[in-house]
DNA sequence: GTCTATAAATAGATAGAC
DNA sequence: GTCTATCTATTTATAGAC
């Protein structure tokens, strides 16, 4: 979706419904007849986002899996997400950000069905003592955060006049999920097995 | 600085001129008058911010403390830093989604210094053989994502009708402190004998 | 359904009085 | 230095032809 990449690189307010047009190869009318309005057309774009991340997580977390796989899984998939939907990152980040003023009741419920998936992995594991007991809003941002906010390092990494910046120096995605698998289980488990 | 709540809660091309002067006390042309422009206004209160990091983190790296207290008193310091200036995760997080077209080589000079001082600590940490290697970019975001993702989310949790759902629960400061320090050892230790 | 043209509002920036 | 008034460009949104 053009307006999805555009709305995340450019922020709500920074896109011109112009713009999006143009880049789906339609003009600015069309848009208003099939999407009604600007926010509108935004709230759709958040909606698809979160139906994709809600239906990952939810079969994840639906699975019979240990609890530390399911972990693994639930990191794994957020980096895929994000592969397929570049826009992912970026467009979460920015309306949190802005205090989420264009979440309506419907886009809320999609957010927490995300959360209560994550957080019913973490139920299994303590059930199972796989994992100790950590708040799961806690542990929620611990895994997200890193992936949503490495995100959009790469997204900054990639303007010109960066890459020789040790901050935006390139990472092997193979490497940001296996560290990050690694030190949520590090964060998770009681023993030192891992 | 009313023009940083302002960037940060609404982004740039959120924000009107005249909102953040109405704000400030003043008027849209005395803005103009000291600032020259929005976008410079905008790359003061973004230096502004990344002084303050920069120089509460490169006091921690500097000190002679070891290092697992120096990566404590790092996430001490962030949290802080989010204290007094509420608008530094929001504008951050903004920033970096939009790939930083208005980080000019100048505000580059001190994102910079920031994740060297966080990198001198690891790497301080790496040679007295407290912390085993690990990816400084990584580490940097397994630190930072969490503390800024956890900010706007508590944004996000104070707009109305979003007290009830489980994401947005409300986070002790001190709980949050603890948990960024625990998992942060956890992650850069070789031992788990913390 | 798809387009062009345009209305109506708003924004960044400046001129010029004091 | 500080203000009011205004210019100019841009933007959301819609009317109306086809």
């Amino acid at each position: 979706m053009a307006a999805a990449t555009a709305f995340s690189r450019d922020g709500f307010d920074g896109v011109a419904v112009d713009d999006i047009a143009r880049a789906a190869g339609v003009n600015k009318a069309m848009l208003y007849y099939h999407f009604g309005s600007k926010q509108d057309l935004y709230r759709e774009v958040v909606r698809d986002m979160l139906r994709a991340v809600g239906g990952a997580v939810a079969a994840i977390a639906r699975s019979d899996a240990p609890a530390p796989a399911k972990v693994e899984r639930f990191i794994q998939a957020v980096a895929d997400l994000r592969e397929s939907r570049p826009w992912f990152p970026p467009l979460m980040l920015r309306e949190m950000s802005a205090g989420g003023p264009r979440l309506d009741p419907d886009t809320l419920v999609l957010m927490k069905a995300v959360f209560a998936a994550f957080a019913a992995i973490l139920e299994a594991g303590s059930a199972a003592r796989d994992f100790r007991r950590v708040n799961p809003v806690l542990a929620y941002m611990t895994i997200m955060g890193p992936l949503m906010m490495n995100a959009v390092r790469e997204r900054a990494a990639a303007e010109p006049g960066r890459a020789h910046l040790p901050m935006f120096a390139a990472v092997d995605r193979h490497e940001l999920v296996t560290h990050m698998q690694q030190t949520a289980l590090r964060m998770l488990t009681k023993d030192r097995s891992r």
